[in-house]
DNA sequence: TTTTTTAATGAACAATGTTCTAAAAAAAAA
DNA sequence: TTTTTTTTTAGAACATTGTTCATTAAAAAA
C-alpha cells in the first residue's frame, strides 16, 4: 500500500500542467472562457480526470492565485533594498502598482475576483492567509514608519487599510476599465501622478 | 404605421418589470444566479420576449447600473448643505461610503462588474457618461477646495483620481471579501477611520 | 373581411460545470 | 505466471445557461 514514487511524481506532473495550461489560458482569454474542457483538451486528458486533482474550477484559481501571491512577494521583497523605512513603503506602493499593471489578470484574481474567495468559504478554516501574510508586511513597514516618526501617529491597523486602499483604488478603477471610459489621461500615468500626490500627503507634517 | 398611445405604454410596462424582476433577483441572488428564464418566469412571459427589450443580459444590468447611479446621486446631493467646499469634500465621501456600504449589490455592479462594461463596449459610442458625470462632480468640488486654499495645490485631476480611489478601494476591499478574511475588525469600522485619517491627510498643512 | 404589421412563443443549439458508472491500466498478492 | 485488488482514465449523461429562429397568435390597418 501507498503509492510509489514514480506513481506520486506522475500524478504531481499532470497536477502541475492541468495549472500551468489553466494559466496560460486564464491569462489569455479570462476566466469564463478558460473552461474545463478547455484545459483537458490541452493537457489530452479527459475532463473528469481534472477533477482528480481539483475539486472544481474555483480551486483550481485559487491555486493560481496562491501562487500569484508568491510572485508578488518576489517584487515586493525589492523593496527591502531601502534603509529608510519611508522610502520603503513609498517603494512598497511602486512595486505593488507596478505588479498590478504588469499583471492585471493575476491581480484582478488575486484582490477582486471571487473564485478563490469562494473556495476559501468552501473550506472550514477559510483564513485566507496569503492576503493576511501581505498585510501583515505592510502593517511591520508602516509600524517602523511611525516609530521612526516619519508618520504622524495613528491607528495602525487603519492606516494600513488606508495605503493598502488607496494603492486597491487606484489599479483596480483602471483593471475593471472605470479610468479610460471617463476620458481620463493614460491609466499608467494617471495612477503614477496620484501616488506621488498620495506619498507626499502621508509624510509627517 | 406608429404605435398606438396604448402599445407604447404597454410595451414600456413590460420593459419596465423585466427590470425590476431583475434588479430584485439580483439583489437577491447576485448576477450569474440572475437567468434569463428566472426573470422571465416571474413576469410570466417566455425568455424570448425579453430579448424583443434588451439585446442581451448584458444590457439588462447596463440599464440597472444607470438607474443605480441616479440613486447615488440622489444620496450625493445632501452634501450640498455644506457651505464650505472641504466640508462638503469631507461629506461627499462619507456619503459615498454609505452608499456603497448601503448597497453593495449595486455598487458591485456600477464600479466592479464587467457586465456594464462590456454592453458599453458594445455600443460604437463607448462613453461611460454616469461615471463620468460623477467624477466631474467630484472634481468640481475638489477646484473649489483648492481654490479656497484649503487644499494644497496640484494637479486636479490626479487628485480627483486619488481622491475617488481611495474610497473605492476602501469599499471594494470589504466588497469583494478581502477584509474580513484577514481578520481585521469590522468592515464598516475600519473603514470609518481609515477615511477619517484619510481627510486629515488631505487638509492643507 | 382581408391584409399587414407587431408581439409572443416554443423548440432548438451550442456550451458550461460537474457527476457517475464502466473500462483500462497498473500494482500487489497468489 | 496468473489472479485479485487498487488506481487511473474515459465516456456518456445531467441539468443549466444565454441566445436565436421559425412559427403562431394577436392586433391594427386597409
Amino acid at each position: 500500500m501507498g503509492l510509489s514514487e514514480r506513481r506520486i511524481r506522475e500524478r504531481l506532473d499532470t497536477r502541475q500542467s492541468i495549472l500551468a495550461t489553466a494559466r496560460e489560458l486564464f491569462l489569455l482569454k479570462g476566466f469564463e472562457a478558460t473552461t474545463i474542457r478547455n484545459i483537458a483538451e490541452k493537457i489530452e486528458y479527459s475532463p473528469s480526470t481534472i477533477y482528480q486533482h481539483f475539486k472544481d474550477k474555483n480551486e483550481i484559481f485559487y491555486t493560481i492565485h496562491s501562487e500569484a501571491f508568491a510572485e508578488l512577494v518576489r517584487y515586493l521583497n525589492a523593496s527591502e533594498m531601502h534603509k529608510n523605512p519611508m522610502d520603503q513603503l513609498i517603494a512598497l506602493g511602486q512595486i505593488y502598482i507596478q505588479f498590478a499593471l504588469e499583471n492585471p489578470e493575476l491581480y484582478d484574481l488575486m484582490f477582486i475576483m471571487e473564485a478563490p474567495i469562494d473556495f476559501l468559504n468552501y473550506l472550514e478554516d477559510a483564513n485566507w492567509i496569503e492576503g493576511k501574510m501581505a498585510f501583515d508586511y505592510l502593517k511591520s513597514v508602516i509600524a517602523n514608519c511611525i516609530q521612526q516618526g516619519l508618520i504622524k501617529e495613528t491607528d495602525l491597523e487603519s492606516l494600513s487599510y488606508l495605503i493598502w486602499s488607496t494603492v486597491h483604488g487606484l489599479v483596480t478603477i483602471s483593471i475593471r476599465k472605470r479610468g479610460l471610459k471617463i476620458g481620463l489621461s493614460d491609466p499608467d500615468t494617471i495612477i503614477q501622478r496620484s501616488f506621488t500626490i498620495f506619498s507626499h500627503l502621508l509624510v509627517k507634517s
